[in-house]
DNA sequence: ATGCCTTATTTCATAAGA
């Protein structure tokens, strides 16, 4: 069985690109990330023509995450509990002196979870942070750590889960392409890779794939700069499953392939394959 | 010091991404 991870960025705009790879590649499950589109103009039909099951969690111009499976895709859950939901800074400002009653929104989609094939699996779009400073960055941290409780809650009736997805975090300093442009930025705070270590205490474990090409299996560079023809990367879209799932691994790659030529994604798909 | 590219939208300019 064939599991993948993909963080399109529109699936709107990647639709042929995504089609495209679907059709090569074959995975089983998906997990797409930013499909920038609402749940209803997700592209069902035509992914259904593949012979997926289709979920979607969108919202709309940002964010927004789907699963397709051809394994079975039941007791699908759009967001997660006690998932949190992010007011601006200026709107936080605003809360606090205007309003007599506090702005009530709901949780941005960056959540869907469903069994598939026997696997309870969540496909992830976990908040940027934007800047340490940001109210954006501590609303990621809430993220992390509320997501944690609420794998925690499933992790007993779910033995084979896998959580992946774009985490917006680099596990280590090997994980982006020099440090040294790092310091300072978020995607490498202690606390964000603290957020991580917590969900590998539940019994996750990263599945690393391999890289197709050079030493580092990054899976996002930026459009800009001609990143990507120089590697310089960053590993942040991961894989994090239990015990029992780890034991059926077979091989894990970055398919680099799909980041090339004609509107790509600034991302590219982490394939896990599975006994 | 900042943009460099790409996306969708309250579009010919902006916010956000990481």
């Amino acid at each position: 069985m064939r599991l993948a991870t993909w963080n399109v960025n529109s699936v709107k705009a990647r639709l042929p690109r995504l089609l495209e790879w679907l059709a090569e590649a074959e995975p089983d499950i998906v997990c797409l990330q930013e499909i920038k589109t609402t749940t209803v103009l997700f592209p069902a039909d035509e992914l259904e023509d593949l012979g997926y099951e289709v979920a979607a969690n969108g919202e709309g111009r940002w964010n927004g995450v789907a699963l397709l499976s051809r394994v079975g895709l039941e007791d699908v859950s759009r967001g997660f509990p006690g998932q949190p939901s992010y007011a601006g800074e200026a709107e936080a400002a605003e809360e606090l002196t205007l309003l007599d009653e506090p702005l009530t929104r709901s949780p941005e989609a960056r959540a869907i979870g469903a069994v598939c094939g026997g696997i309870r699996i969540w496909s992830l779009y976990a908040p940027n942070g934007r800047t340490p400073e940001s109210a954006h960055y501590a609303y990621k941290l809430e993220w992390f750590a509320a997501f944690r409780e609420a794998l925690k809650a499933e992790l007993s009736t779910h033995p084979q889960l896998v959580a992946c997805g774009d985490f917006n975090v680099a596990p280590t300093d090997a994980d982006v392409w020099d440090p040294a442009v790092f310091v300072g930025s978020t995607h490498v705070t202690p606390p964000e890779r603290q957020a991580l270590a917590d969900l590998r205490a539940l019994g996750l474990r990263d599945v690393v794939p391999t890289p197709m090409k050079g030493p580092h299996p990054f899976s996002y560079w930026d459009y800009r700069a001609g990143a990507f023809a120089k590697d310089m990367g960053m590993r942040i879209d991961l894989v994090y499953a239990t015990q029992p799932v780890v034991d059926r691994v077979t091989g894990a790659y970055v398919d680099r392939e799909a980041r090339k030529g004609k509107g790509p994604s600034d991302h590219a798909p982490v394939v896990v394959d599975l006994s």
